[in-house]
DNA sequence: TGTGACATAAACGTCGTACTTATTATTCCC
DNA sequence: GGGAATAATAAGTACGACGTTTATGTCACA
């Protein structure tokens, strides 16, 4: 997954960043910009790159004459997709995939909602598509392609919803189930009850139906923070 | 505003990122180093490491033998608190305004719900002082004191929540709240009715009474967004 | 005329070094 | 012991050189 060997820069800056994001270098240690070149065998010009992208994350703060400090948790910039997709291949993936499962719970039956006011007849007959093709999938170990669909009709409603800030969730969502679905965060076959809200979902949307889509999409949230109970205590 | 002078680094990249995020350099609109470089009257390495930064929010992509070049809008990352900073001083604030205020209708009810259940009897305290400083700043164009009040009331509720992806969203709610004051969108004194309901909602918080919370605070929402039709066609 | 290989140049990517500046730590004097 | 001068340190900035990728133009050949 670490994207690599297309710039020293994407390299250094994944390392580091899953290693501050995980724990390892714990808030208010401090690094040094010529230890980090050294280590890395790059040049300072490098690393400083690096470190000016970890700042504007506030996941570091680089002061004169003390070094590069790491800042507390609190401060970092928990929405930039990197930042997620680092803390969940991390340490305390958990932890993490119960608070995108609540936020998602809080966004989505609002942007179904709108969704189901605001879709394009083009959006409509997609979402159809693929919740067939969640059902298609549904049985006999093909998680990677229920997977596919899944993710794809997620954002199909973010987008449908016709709010930029839902929209741009699309990433998050995608990051969330995709980090279930490799982390053993998920039966072998997906939960059937699921797959048919889905169809459902898809459902009241086409027939521009906002307060069943609204249901329907937070009875799916429901589903899906109580899996993450039953599996990830 | 616009932070200045405690480096060069900020001061180009703040330039530079308000430029982009206010349509000036349209998306596909390409940026040359050695030209900033002469433009800033700066060396090619500050510019580089702003390219960098505003790589990293998906502002720019840097492609060698054609530059720097800016990305269509979709691929920004909204969430970011500089990135919606730069986006409400610039172009489209009415339009930005309104998003946010949807997503806040969106999280905050959910948020004010966990906090009935979650906050502490110090955040209750709180919360009900910042109330009451709303109500006594609601007369008489104080309307710098009531902001502070009314930010710091939704920063508790979102803190108070526990979910660390809704407290990350108080410097989002301050920048929307911040804006709507500063610029007009806005009477000359904040609405009763409004003042009344965060009173209320302290209240459900305190009594620790969700479905209340939840409800009161969904009231705030619709005001806001009524607030905004009426004020910001 | 069209197509492919090849050369060219334009831009970013990386490096090393030298110098500047802010901040901390130390020393020294009162 | 306290406060001011001083030194040491690590980041900030500048500059110049070279490497690397790649869009684009050119030429030969069919």
């Amino acid at each position: 997954m670490t994207t690599q060997s297309q710039g020293l820069h994407t390299h250094v800056l994944d390392t580091l960043g899953l290693e501050i994001s995980s724990g390892q270098c714990p808030p208010g240690s401090v690094l040094r910009t010529d230890e980090l070149a050294q280590r890395f065998d790059v040049s300072r010009t490098v690393i400083r790159e690096v470190i000016r992208v970890l700042e504007s994350m506030h996941l570091v703060e680089s002061r004169r004459r003390v070094g590069v400090t790491v800042r507390p948790t609190e401060t970092w910039n928990v929405y930039d997709p990197q930042v997620i997709r680092w803390r969940l291949a991390g340490a305390d993936r958990p932890r993490q995939l119960r608070s995108l499962t609540v936020l998602r719970s809080a966004i989505e039956p609002v942007a179904a909602g709108l969704a189901a006011r605001n879709a394009t007849a083009e959006q409509c007959a997609e979402l159809t598509e693929r919740a067939l093709g969640m059902v298609a999938t549904s049985r006999g170990q093909q998680l990677e392609g229920y997977l596919e669909h899944d993710t794809a009709f997620h954002r199909i409603v973010l987008n449908a919803s016709g709010n930029e800030m839902f929209a741009r969730l699309g990433d998050v969502v995608a990051e969330v189930l995709a980090g279930r679905t490799h982390h053993q965060v998920m039966f072998e076959d997906p939960d059937p009850a699921a797959v048919t809200l889905h169809v459902r979902l898809a459902e009241a949307v086409r027939e521009g139906d906002p307060e069943a889509a609204e249901r329907i999409t937070k009875e799916i949230a429901v589903g899906a923070l109580h899996e993450l109970d039953v599996l990830a205590p």
